[in-house]
RNA sequence: GUCUUGUUAGCUCAGCUGGUAGAGCACGUCACUUUUAAUGAUGUGGCCGAUGGUUCGAAUCCAUCACAGGACACCA
């Protein structure tokens, strides 16, 4: 480690600064203002008639993006959290000597330095700082990456998020609106009444969806664990206890592929509601998003990809309608096995085989509906056998009160009035088990404790889960879920981290 | 899992049908007190992802592997 040659250079100009009685790590940091607010409050400079105010006086810090010496005055652009500024470094206004032994040959692009000033505005017009002090804070000892091309290949940017981070405001950019989602949807939920809760994130039982969930192990009580895959069945028995609207905002695990719309560890929000149906989730859904947008000040028609999604146009419609009037599938083509298999054979579509008809319905949904809802549509009353904790219609009990809500051609929220009754969720797990054992092995998990739960009475309640990795790639334009994750999951590089995760 | 493209200096990239490696930025040295990717001069920097093969000779051709990107499959 180390080795390299300019980092070599750089850490003998670290040994040099300390024996100048320079700290190149010193936490004596005086900064009084950040570079955002010194930029606002000295706006006025540039109405000054000689452009200066030598009466005010500003400590900032930050990283050295850009270092411009030319003899004995310098430009250092300098950037912090909260934006870039330039300051303007000069031989006589500084200690003796410091500007020719210190500044110019121990100091350079990425450390992290501090200094203080007056405001200022140059000759072609950019607000500065007149630098009188200068401190060295934290001395890189790692050259930065190409000060114009940055680094943009996607291993280094996701391997090394710092450093993506340091060189690419775009990128702090959308982690803030990461942020900012969470928040905002946190404060949405509570203020409608909803109470946050956490519950396992290692279940005995991978209930609450259909997926393969990693397997853990604990030791005192030697047993397997497993992350939980959703956390939907834990949220209901808080409704079976008498909490009436809670919702959870945490990561989920499920063990699947990874690609641009998957991974291994993803974010969602589940809320469930009592006394409600899914109509009243798709009113509160449509609420949400006008929060959201509203708050992070984004277009109505957001531009995604070479999609603008129109989100003053919220469409409704069954499962089985938008078969044939958006996929284009023959209405008499979507109503039994047979006909659906047989429209699948013209089209040269070979599917699993066995599947019944509300699977085979899903499969024609995937197909050609899917990719072409880009305004906001919620799909409702799923059949009910892919459905298997969704309450059935009243009136059709082939389907269920559920929909799933689809932006820019992908799912972003699943959602129905949840099955309370105890006798039918038993009967729908055990219809799971027969899939699991005629080769499903993504049927849900028998849960007979939530049945037990569900029999001591839960109020009809509504409930939703919206994934948030796939909301904030919608709403920050991103077409991966990598560039949503700081830390998204890759491959380990040297093979022996396989060997050592695997004993 | 399958197909496909890539991997060359700290970073961004050239390197043709095989002849022992090149630019820009960064870094070193020099000049320069209002620059904007500052400029000019000059210099240092490489196990060409790994391992095998073909060849007198491989960054270049072939095979295998690793990692990454993309597409497909899987996945509500």
């Amino acid at each position: 480690m180390f080795d390299n040659k300019f980092v070599q250079q750089r850490i003998e100009k670290a040994k040099l600064l300390k024996v100048a009685g320079f700290n190149p790590y010193s936490n004596n940091s005086k900064r009084n203002t950040t570079i955002e607010k010194y930029l606002n409050v000295n706006s006025d400079i540039a109405d000054m008639e000689d452009k200066r105010d030598e009466k005010r006086h500003y400590i900032v810090s930050g990283r050295i993006k850009l270092l411009r010496v030319m003899g004995k005055a310098s430009f250092v652009k300098i950037e912090d959290e909260s934006g870039m500024l330039q300051v303007y470094v000069t031989r006589d206004n500084l200690p003796e000597d410091f500007y020719n032994t210190i500044f110019k040959k121990n100091i350079e692009v990425g450390d992290i330095i501090e200094v203080g000033g007056f405001p200022f505005v140059t000759g072609k017009g950019e607000l500065s700082l007149h630098v009188d002090s200068f401190t060295i804070l934290t001395k890189a000892i790692s050259p930065l990456p190409e000060k114009f091309h940055g680094v943009t290949d996607k291993e280094i940017r996701y391997r090394k998020r710092y450093l993506d981070l340091i060189m690419n405001a775009d990128v702090r950019k959308t982690f803030q609106t990461r942020s900012k989602v969470i928040s905002l949807t946190r404060r949405f939920f509570e203020d409608k009444g909803f109470l946050e809760v956490e519950t396992p994130m290692m279940h005995p039982i991978a209930g609450g969806a259909n997926a393969k969930p990693f397997v853990t192990h604990h030791n005192a009580l030697g047993i397997d664990r497993f992350l939980r895959i959703a956390p939907e069945l834990y949220l209901k028995r808080l409704i079976v206890g008498g909490f009436e609207a809670v919702f959870e905002i945490n990561r989920c695990f499920r063990n699947e592929g990874m690609d641009a719309t998957h991974n291994p560890e993803f974010t969602s929000i589940e809320f469930y509601w009592a006394y409600k149906t899914y109509k009243d989730l798709i009113e509160i859904t449509k609420e949400y998003f006008q929060y959201l947008f509203e708050h992070l000040n984004l277009p109505t028609q957001l531009p995604y990809g070479d999609m603008v999604v129109n989100f003053d146009n919220f469409i409704e419609i069954p499962l089985i309608e938008s078969l044939t009037t958006i996929g284009g599938v023959p209405a008499e083509s979507c109503k039994t096995k047979e006909s659906i298999l047989a429209y699948l054979k013209t089209q040269n579509i070979t599917v699993k085989p066995n599947l019944n008809l509300g699977q085979l319905q899903g499969e024609l949904f995937d197909l050609f509906v899917e990719e072409k809802l880009i305004d906001p549509t919620f799909i409702t009353e799923y059949p009910v056998e892919i459905s298997p904790l969704a309450r059935r219609s009243d009136e059709n009990p082939a389907i269920t009160e559920r929909f799933e809500l689809f932006i820019a051609g992908r799912e972003i929220a699943n959602a129905f009035s949840e099955l309370n009754d105890p006798i039918d969720q038993l009967s729908r797990f055990e219809g799971q088990m027969e899939a699991k054992d005629s080769g499903d092995d993504e049927a849900h998990e028998m849960d007979r404790d939530f049945v037990e739960a569900l029999s001591y009475g839960m109020a009809p309640t509504a409930g939703q889960g919206i994934g948030i990795d796939r909301l904030v790639m919608l709403l920050t334009n991103e077409h991966s879920i990598r560039d949503v994750l700081l830390f998204p999951a890759m491959k380990p590089i040297h093979k022996e981290e396989i060997v050592e995760e695997s004993e």
